[in-house]
DNA sequence: GTGATAAGTCAGCAA
DNA sequence: TTGCTGACTTATCAC
């Protein structure tokens, strides 16, 4: 759904006379959108020196429509603005989601390898203390033995010298 | 910025007889706004019969502009429907963010707890295995190796026997 | 023709 | 009075 628009819906003069000023049928100089819209209230109000009582109510409207049109127009940019502002927030939590799932995984792994290395140290030492007759030989194979085979078992056994959190 | 929003804003007949049937200038009962909304393009032809040509486009006119009208309401309801949504994943993912966040600070607390037991099992297997008689040097330096693959940690290892976490 | 949407108009609320 | 916003109308686009 990709739609090309136009920008030439803009700026429907209210005065008939395309954005310049004119002679109104008094003798006071017409104002253009812009000058209206921008005038402060003292200043029109000089400008209305010696209307009719009509034109006085004409060109308050006319400067109020005005106004409405620049209020709605910041209300159309400001409701974009947000949901910009939303989408931009949501991609910056799902990178945070990301970052920490990575972060997550990596530490599950290194949490693991640590497990298997610490059972594999703690057969070791078992190993060790219990066989003051021969150490040597025995306690080798098992430690190379357990390591290779060193990612299966996840928590801890209860062991001489483990001190179980 | 609570607004209390009347409900009144609704349903400007563009027929001027308040939504009811009425007598055309012609003898053919005049619709309902929402009958005519509601009418398929056959059914409005039967009821095109006998009309003016200009009571033919006055009447598909009124058709077509409160057809608008119904597509500005969807239009505005999908708006809001919207921005809702991405609210809603906003929460949704900041909950999660949260949960992770969760996740990986008590992961890294149970890592550095293990690493701080391993440090001490490693500490005592040390001095088992130097100790008393001479249990081998092949089965030390084993033990050495494995302990030099360990990613070296700063947290403090204490005691051999010690319960850290 | 039908549906959707940007811009503009108006009503009505809030400050 | 000023600013904002919901509903409506109109113009315009895509299909």
């Amino acid at each position: 759904m990709i739609r090309t628009v136009n920008i030439n819906h803009s700026k429907k003069s209210l005065s008939l006379e395309k954005g310049r000023r004119c002679i109104s049928s008094s003798n006071a100089p017409a104002l253009s959108d812009d000058e209206l819209v921008a005038m402060s209230v003292r200043e029109l109000n000089q400008h209305l020196r010696g209307l009719t009582k009509e034109d006085v109510v004409r060109l308050k409207q006319r400067r109020r429509t005005l106004k409405n049109r620049g209020y709605a127009a910041s209300c159309r940019i400001k409701r974009v603005t947000q949901k910009e502002e939303l989408e931009r927030q949501k991609i910056e939590l799902q990178m945070e989601v990301d970052k920490l799932a990575r972060e997550n995984a990596s530490m599950r792994l290194e949490l693991d390898a640590l497990r298997a290395k610490y059972e594999a140290l703690q057969c070791f030492a078992r190993t060790v203390t219990r066989g003051p007759l021969s150490p040597g030989k025995v306690a080798t194979t098992s430690v190379i033995t357990i390591v290779k085979s060193a990612n299966h078992n996840n928590t801890n056994s209860s062991a001489p010298f483990s001190a179980p959190s």
